[in-house]
DNA sequence: GTTAAATTGGATACTGGTGTCCTGTTTAAT
DNA sequence: ATTAAACAGGACACCAGTATCCAATTTAAC
């Protein structure tokens, strides 16, 4: 349903969440996460792009959180490295549904609204006070 | 977000239910849907195999609905040609996550529950009969 | 039975997401 | 300055989704 990447991108960030004031190197996050380091390494980059984790370069570097968790959604994440694509205008151009999608269409992009919704209003902090018992990414 | 095949199925099965007792040739839905017709070739393969659209081979063949619009929802459809798929264990593998997922995939499952039940609850009739002024995939 | 309309199935090409590797750059520590 | 740890960036390999094409099969109509 949606990318590797997201699901590589949100390990990350939610292994970075756990200490946030903590520098993390790819090699241990690839390894916490079960992300290939090479492939992750890729992404931190594009998250680092967005300022959503803050890197240091050379000896004794890594990646940490650049959000607070309570002001960081995984919808920013998503939206960072795979976004979401709304249906805006109609997908077959057709001239008299542009500014009014028609029932198909607009059904698919509520569908599409929803599962946004569910991840505008998730912030890390939420995940990680999460009353669940499994911590995340983590085998206690 | 989703895959082409499933836009694709959506529109054949769409068009399909506009006439659901009149035989659609591939190149007409081609037409109607803008999809590459040797492409759709193979889409509306998938979906007769599960019986969601019945064919008609030789001359004057074609495809129809193979089941009533108002009992045939884009859940279906979307199932058959590319299903969703839940979480349902822990994609790390990670032992004590098995039975329980970690907050950060149940939230996620819980987005694609969301998306899920729009589509469950969505048949093809209320598409057809929806109050929406723009006709599904026509251009009036 | 011949023809033409239509789907079926297989083979093939294209493309983007995924994944790897290597070289270069930054930087702390000695 | 040298060394080693760590990220950055580019090039490349692989694979699945997308898309095309062609020969084979079915079938209605003459």
């Amino acid at each position: 349903m949606f990318s590797q990447t997201v699901e590589y991108s949100l390990r990350a960030i939610v292994h970075l969440a756990k200490q946030p004031d903590v520098l993390h190197t790819t090699a241990q996050i690839a390894k916490a996460t079960q992300v290939p380091a090479p492939y992750l390494s890729k992404v931190l980059q594009t998250l680092a792009r967005d300022g959503l984790v803050t890197v240091k370069r050379g000896v004794g570097g890594g990646f940490l959180l650049g959000k607070s968790p309570d002001k960081l959604t995984i919808y920013e994440v998503v939206q960072c490295v795979d976004p979401i694509q709304r249906i805006h205008t109609c997908p077959l151009e057709l001239s008299s549904h542009r500014k009014r999608l028609c029932s198909l269409h607009k059904k698919i992009d509520g569908a599409l609204e929803s599962f946004e919704t569910v991840f505008r209003t998730t912030t890390l902090s939420e995940l990680m006070n999460s009353p669940n018992p499994s911590v995340p990414l983590c085998n206690t």
